[in-house]
DNA sequence: GGTAAGATTGTCT
DNA sequence: GACAATCTTACCG
C-alpha cells in the first residue's frame, strides 16, 4: 500500500467534563464531529492557521495526535512542508495535519479503513505521562502520553 | 453585530 | 526568549 504515516508517540486526552475541551460547553457546530461516532476524526483550524487532528473515543471525548514518528510517503511530507527536517516534519499537531495533508475535510471522517486508518501496536519504549501542552485550563491534569525518548515530539517529555 | 480567545508555529532579536 | 500571523467560534450587548 502506497501511502503516508508513521508510529503515532505523542498524544493528549480531551473528555467531555475537562475544562480544555472543546466539548466542555456541550455539542457546537465545530465540535459536532467530537460528539459524533467514536473512531471518527475532529478536526478543527487552531489560530486560524494550523489545523489538528484528534481521534473521537466517545461521545464528547477525543484525543489530541500531537505527533507521529514519520514512517511512509516521507518524501511527500517534506514536500508538503518545503524540505523540512524530518525530525519536525510531524512534531506537533499543525506540522502533522500539514504533512498528512489532513484539513477540514477530513473532519468527521472514519479512521478505520479508506482513506485513514489506525493500527493497533506496543509502544517501543516506556509511555510517559505530563501536563498537557499549550492550553490555558486544567493545566494540572497530566493528559499528555508520549513515547520516552523518542526524537520526533513537539516537545521533549 | 461586535469583540475576545484559542489544543500553534515560524521568524526575529 | 518573545512576538506576530490569521480565522473561526463563542459569548455578550
Amino acid at each position: 500500500m502506497q501511502g503516508i504515516g508513521g508510529a503515532i508517540v505523542e498524544t493528549e486526552a480531551y473528555t467531555r467534563d475537562d475544562p480544555a475541551s472543546h466539548s466542555f460547553r456541550g455539542p457546537t457546530a465545530r465540535n459536532a464531529a467530537m460528539f459524533g461516532p467514536s473512531g471518527h476524526a475532529y478536526v478543527y483550524r487552531s489560530y486560524g492557521i494550523h489545523w489538528c487532528f484528534n481521534v473521537v473515543c466517545e461521545a464528547g471525548s477525543a484525543v489530541l495526535v500531537r505527533a507521529i514518528e514519520p514512517l511512509l510517503g516521507i518524501e511527500t511530507m517534506a514536500r508538503r512542508r518545503d524540505g523540512t527536517n524530518v525530525r519536525l516534519l510531524c512534531a506537533g499537531p499543525g506540522r502533522l495535519c500539514q504533512a498528512l495533508g489532513i484539513d477540514r475535510d477530513c473532519d468527521g471522517m472514519p479512521i478505520d479503513g479508506t482513506p485513514m486508518a489506525i493500527a493497533a501496536g506496543r509502544p517501543k519504549a516506556p509511555v510517559v505521562a505530563s501536563p498537557r501542552i499549550g492550553i490555558t485550563k486544567a493545566v494540572d491534569r497530566k493528559w499528555r502520553f508520549c513515547l520516552a525518548g523518542s526524537a520526533y515530539l513537539s516537545r521533549p517529555a
